[in-house]
This record gives C-alpha cells, structure tokens and sequence, in this order.
DNA sequence: CAAAATTAATTACCGTGGTAATATTTACAA
DNA sequence: TTGTAAATATTACCACGGTAATTAATTTTG
C-alpha cells in the first residue's frame, strides 16, 4: 500500500514524504523480524548481539561489541544482562585494564544461532519484492540522505 | 557515512544491507525530530497527534488519529495522556455511541503548533541531501519494499 | 608524582512501541 | 429477543532506546 493511504493524509513535499515512509517502513520490518524472532524467545537486538560473539571467534569488549550495533546506547549493557540470564552468553573481567569486560557466547548461545540458521529465516531481511540491484539503490539513496 | 562503516560489519547482499541500512537510517531520523522537538517540550508523536487535531478542524475520534499515524497501537490513548496533562488537548464522549470518545485540540495546543509553525522546521523532514527526484524514487522503493 | 581529564561499563530515569486482556457498548443473528 | 459477536477505547505488562549521571580504572599533564 501506498504511504499515503496508509496514513491517510498528503504530505508537503517528496522529502516529508520519504521521511514518513522511512519511519514506517522500519517500523514495518521491525515488527516482522520480531515476530520471526518470537518463536525463539530472542528479540531481535539481542540476537543481533549473539551474532556479534558468534562473529568475533574469540572474546571482545563490550565497547566492540557496541561498535558493531545500530544503537550505540547503554542499551548493550541491558540487553546482555538478559542473554546472560538466558546462559547464552558470559562477562568476563580483563584483567589488564580492569575497565575492560570481555564477552563472549557460551554453547547454549551458539546452539540456539545453530537452531535459527537452520530455519528458514528470509523474513529477517524481508526486502522480498525488491530486486538486488533495487536493494543497491536503496541503500546508496539511504547513504545519501544522512549525508 | 557508508552503513558498512557504521556497524563494522559486511553483509550477506544487498537485500540485507538495505534492511539494516533502512532501521538505522530511521533510527538517525528519529533522533534528530526528537531532538528538535525537545525544546518545545513534546515528543515527535505527540507532536503528530496535535497536528492531526488541528487539521481536523472539529472533534474526531480516537480511532480517526490513530487510523492516521504510523503506529497503531494503544500507545495513540497513552500519548493522549501525556497532551491531555499538558492541557494542550481534551476528551468528549460521544453521545450517540458512548464507546467512542472525541479529541480535540485546545487552544493552548493551538498555540503550542504556532510556535513551532514559526520556528524552523526544516529538521523534521530532514532528508537535506535528497533532491526532491531522489526522495521520490526513495519512497517509491519503499512502497515496493512493503509491498 | 598528584590532580585532572578520559575511558569503559553500568545504572537511573525518562521516553516510545507491541501484544494481550479488559470493560463498555453496540450490532447482529438465531 | 436474547445471547453472541464485533467494535472502541483503555489498561497491564512486556520490550527496546536515549540522555545524563555514576563508578571504577587508566591516562594525561602540569
């Protein structure tokens, strides 16, 4: 459906109008990779963090963890309070700069990735009705408007 | 900034760019409209509820606003709370049908969207590196996106 | 070397958003 | 008509996200 009918008003110009669209159609996604992530108990940022650990091969910095995140808030701090809760993942101190705590992802942690990477998991980056190339266009039209 | 800068990480394709591309891109949104809207002490929905009020031009259901934002959800009778404490909008009960209640918006809410009417607000749909040709072609892959 | 600035992680307190359940009222249908 | 279904708004309970303050440790610098 057409943005506009979605919400049911006019827009100023094609700029207001991209920037409502933006937000819903994160908005829309966003629901639908939570949804897909449900039936696993994760939500969808904590599992992003799980495959940051999977990722790393070794043990890594909260800070680096962050790094690689779309927010870059204490919420990393919270979200692995839970997934340590669950057992997926553990804290350990450094301690050559005891600022510094290290995490990593336990068996548990990499079992249950194992049990999602065997699912089907398109609707996670559901972007199904563009082309590759439309995807492309998308993504450098994104850079572009941040600047 | 590239998105694969931002998170430090490559991607699968360009359909799994794209998508995370779009959430932070709406992320960064978000947070400049908030950002901006702080200084006249509203959020950005509540912001959108009070333009919606005033551009009904009478009394309109709760479920008219909410059939006109982007999200859905009971949060429309929540943010209504907050305007409502603000003084800045009101609740009637319809009559004929008493499951159904009216907002609208007051005066001091008139007064609050002047404000920022005469203020700049060229943040709110900031996509200041979009030509109007591009933030229409953003849009248009939007819509193709969802589908 | 000692005080100040910086860094890493956390916590507190605020905000929004989602699903499900609820109360109330209305419409429908056997 | 009367019991059931549907619609409207709300509430409860959960989640994430943001800014600012805090704690602890390290680095810088005067």
């Amino acid at each position: 459906m057409e943005i506009g009918q979605v919400i049911q008003s006019k827009f100023r110009n094609s700029k207001h109008k991209a920037v409502v669209n933006l937000r819903y159609t994160a908005n829309c996604l966003g629901n639908i990779q939570n949804s897909y992530m449900a039936k696993f108990d994760l939500s969808m940022p904590q599992f992003n963090i799980l495959r940051i650990l999977r990722g790393a091969q070794d043990v890594i910095s909260v800070n680096a963890v962050k790094s690689r995140m779309v927010e870059k808030s204490p919420n990393t701090t919270r979200l692995m309070d839970k997934l340590i809760d669950k057992g997926l993942m553990e804290r350990v101190r450094c301690e050559s700069d005891r600022r510094v705590v290290y995490v990593s992802i336990t068996e548990a942690g990499l079992n249950a990735l194992k049990q999602i990477d065997e699912d089907d998991q398109s609707k996670l980056d559901f972007a199904g009705n563009l082309t590759e190339t439309e995807a492309e266009a998308l993504s450098d039209l994104l850079d572009k408007l941040r600047g």
